[in-house]
DNA sequence: CCCTCTATCTCGGAT
DNA sequence: ATCCGAGGTAGAGGG
């Protein structure tokens, strides 16, 4: 098969049976770090902590910027066979066609042996640039949520009267009392607070205060700029800085035993 | 850029800026159930189980023939994003250049969308076959060593008195007394014994017999062939029937502490 | 280095 | 279908 191939941005390709350029072409790659996949037929071992044969067949083999390697069957989720991004690497010619990718792994012991009878396309990703943030979390519904359900979270004792309470014009996320039965407003950010969210609530307050309510304010938020926490504090609004990650492990755990629940109320096996 | 790829097998390429043709590549590849993998610039939403977002960075994105669908950062491990074979995967055309692959998961509830800025490659593998079977294993030493060990494995009260015991010019694996304190003669097999395995543990028990010993013979392995069950059965010698899956957890114990106590002994901190 | 706990764990087996 | 346990678990957090 013969083909053009067009507008390449940060990709190169080899192909073909001389082995000894597909191996230049990888060893390249694993020099300079690039993403490199390779896809072809092969048989792999691996010892170390474990003991494996992987009989022949087409596999995709992935090297990743930091050594990773990834031998991945055309179905499943899991790799077959891998090796962690510390290893190091080496690419040779064995016979005619054969190419052997071995990688090897100081502690504990593992080596990683990719022998390729046949290679069907070597791809490599050069330039590649991924500095987009992963994040798991939870958006400001979810999180109001979370907060109705465990008041104590913002504040011991607190409980929940009224959500979305309006005073005149606004809507204020919580109106709740607290374990001395005073007046609170809550406002819940689910980014970083600034200035605004500050005065936002504040302005909840002055509404508050002139109809009469003797009424305080706490801000939630997963954190505080320094404006705004200084703001706060001369103002007399509570800040109370919630931890993403744990409040994402309560979500999680909501939405399980929640299913859980909805689930055993559908097949008619709840016990009320 | 511009290239002439030349003997190409099993493989499809498309790239360009148009992503309509490339659309077009990635559908046909899914209705296929070929391999696909997409390398390129990308944010990832996913909501199921969890909740997550992955901000735009180049990734390669790899969707099995099962449909599974794999999102892979530059480095690392583990895929940043994934999705499981049982889901439903679509692709669209979004605005000039994007591409949205999406696949969405029956139960537990789960989508997992990728959205493309700009796709550098799509790679499609057609007629990928991948019959080669994946062992975990251990060979025939390390079975012996494990043996030796644990001869219980094999009978209840044996005692292994020899490893390579010689009679005449052969070598048997094990000369063993058992609970009644009968000579034993043991082969181990790490594959499945025919019945030249149960001739050559025969002869053993000839030669013995020779040499005036009163002796059984107990021949190991992880499976019998039908006929040499039956002539073992004829030659009044036993079979024993080890699992490959316990061995191996045996032998990566072994394994384990072995290193452990390897690891003591070198830094100086064993007990005795 | 170690140990402990988590995970959109996955995967397989048994019920 | 669900529950349970193993994994070359990997990875994060803490000492």
């Amino acid at each position: 098969m013969f083909m053009v191939v067009d507008d390449l941005k940060k990709i190169d390709i080899a192909t073909g049976s001389e082995a000894d350029k597909l191996a230049a072409t990888i060893k390249n790659a694993l020099d300079k770090k690039h993403l490199l996949v390779i896809i072809g037929r092969c048989s792999v071992d691996y010892e170390g902590r474990g003991k494996s044969r992987l009989e022949s067949g087409d596999r995709i083999v992935i090297v990743k910027q930091d050594g990773s390697v990834l031998v991945h069957r055309p179905v499943g989720f899991a790799p077959v066979n891998w090796q962690p991004g510390s290893a190091r690497i080496t690419i040779r010619v064995t016979g005619g066609r054969g190419l052997e990718l071995v990688s090897v792994r100081a502690s504990p012991r593992e080596i990683l042996r990719v022998v390729f009878e046949d290679v069907y396309i070597v791809i490599v990703g050069f330039g590649l640039s991924d500095a987009g943030e992963f994040t798991m979390y939870v958006d400001e519904e979810e999180l109001k949520n979370i907060i109705e359900k465990e008041p104590s979270l913002v504040e011991e004792g607190l409980r929940i009267v009224e959500r979305e309470y309006r005073i005149g014009d606004f809507y204020v996320d919580f109106y709740a009392k607290d374990k001395m039965n005073n007046d609170v407003l809550i406002e819940v950010k689910d980014e970083k607070a600034g200035v605004g969210s500050v005065v936002q609530l504040y302005k909840y307050l002055l509404e508050a205060q002139r109809r009469n309510m003797k009424v305080r304010g706490i801000l939630v938020s997963v954190g505080f700029s320094r404006e705004a926490a200084m703001l706060a504090e001369k103002l007399g609004i509570k800040r109370v800085e919630i931890n993403p990650k744990e409040i994402y492990a309560k979500y999680i755990e909501e939405k399980r035993t929640g299913e859980k629940s909805l689930e055993r109320f559908f097949s008619g096996k709840n016990d009320n």
